[in-house]
DNA sequence: CTAGGGTTAG
């Protein structure tokens, strides 16, 4: 036998022990503790993915150690379905314990405070975010542009933005819709003119929101340039939300022929395209046009909402 | 093993 081959089978059956890829032992002070939460996150994970939150909660409860990513998969799945308080709660419970948050920590918990209007919380743990050094994180300060805006502190949120070291369309898209909703036309067309600047690609859902500013602000000439890119590059064809926005558009501008127009390329209407194209015949008094495509949409299965038909109906008598 | 952006009107 040679000299230390006895060592290296006992490396071998240590192996069987190994922490999960990614991991070293140095990581884990023991190894059966560590893979005890390892397999549970895994399981919490699985079952949050199946939308079974409750079950998730109740592993939760029963382990006995638990570490940040236990904690970030609950909060943000608790986020995500319905239940921000105790998302909230968990984060709380998180930090007292000593647990250091970690970026995807901060990125639920901000995006839960926006959401859900928890402003001045969030405004907290923003706090935590700067004097952890998390401020740089994509994640972290999309979540936090988005807080800002929905804050409607437009300063702020534009701020931030700037600040970022870089950006993804999402993070656009958060600025685009955020102004959208506050009714700053001017800074979201401010925003579309340094998209081009930086050479950024919008994709449908830029469109949409774009689309969205034009007939909010009846801005006809624009609207119409919006709508020849976006017949360039294809998402007419593509998207059935940019689609559904020109029909508002055009509808919202009263130009009734275009927004006929617009129905007809939609490839597949849904209910939404319907519910638009018979709410503009009613309001050009094409009472009898709008109560025949009622009709045509239930042959075709659609369901929808009865309000325009029965303004319709109104208006007729 | 974890984090982010969606259409209508009433």
């Amino acid at each position: 036998m040679r000299p230390g081959s006895r060592f290296l089978s006992v490396v071998r059956t240590l192996t069987i022990l190994a922490p999960p890829k990614g991991k070293t032992f140095a990581s884990c002070c023991d190894p059966n503790l560590q893979l005890g939460v390892y397999y549970k996150n895994e399981r919490i994970n699985e079952l949050i993915k199946g939308r079974r939150i409750q079950d998730a909660q109740n592993l939760f409860d029963q382990m006995s150690a638990r570490d940040s990513i236990t904690y970030n998969l609950l909060i943000s799945g608790h986020g995500r379905y319905g239940n921000p308080k105790q998302a909230l709660y968990l984060y709380k419970e998180m930090v007292s314990q000593g647990i250091k948050e970690t970026g995807p920590t901060f990125s639920s918990v901000i995006t839960v405070c926006g959401n859900e209007g928890f402003y001045a919380e969030g405004v907290q743990v923003h706090c935590r975010v700067i004097s952890l050094g998390f401020g740089l994180n994509l994640f972290v300060g999309s979540s936090l542009v988005n807080l800002y805006l929905r804050m409607g502190l437009v300063d702020v949120a534009w701020k931030l933005f700037d600040q970022l070291p870089q950006r993804n369309l999402a993070v656009w898209n958060l600025m685009l819709n955020g102004f959208l909703e506050l009714g700053k036309l001017e800074e979201l067309f401010v925003l579309h003119g340094q998209m081009r600047w930086e050479g950024v690609e919008p994709n449908g859902l830029s469109f949409c929101y774009l689309i969205r500013a034009c007939c909010n602000g009846r801005f006809l000439d624009q609207g119409k340039q919006l709508h020849c890119h976006v017949i360039k590059v294809g998402w007419v064809e593509f998207n059935d939300f940019v689609a559904n926005a020109l029909v508002d558009f055009y509808s919202a501008c009263g130009i009734f022929i275009d927004a006929r127009k617009a129905f007809l390329l939609i490839p597949v209407e849904d209910v939404i395209s319907w519910n638009s194209i018979i709410s503009v015949y009613a309001e050009n008094d094409l009472l009898f046009d709008a109560i025949e495509l009622f009709s045509r949409m239930h042959f075709w299965d659609k369901k929808t909402f009865h309000s325009f038909l029965f303004g319709a109906l109104g208006l007729i008598q």
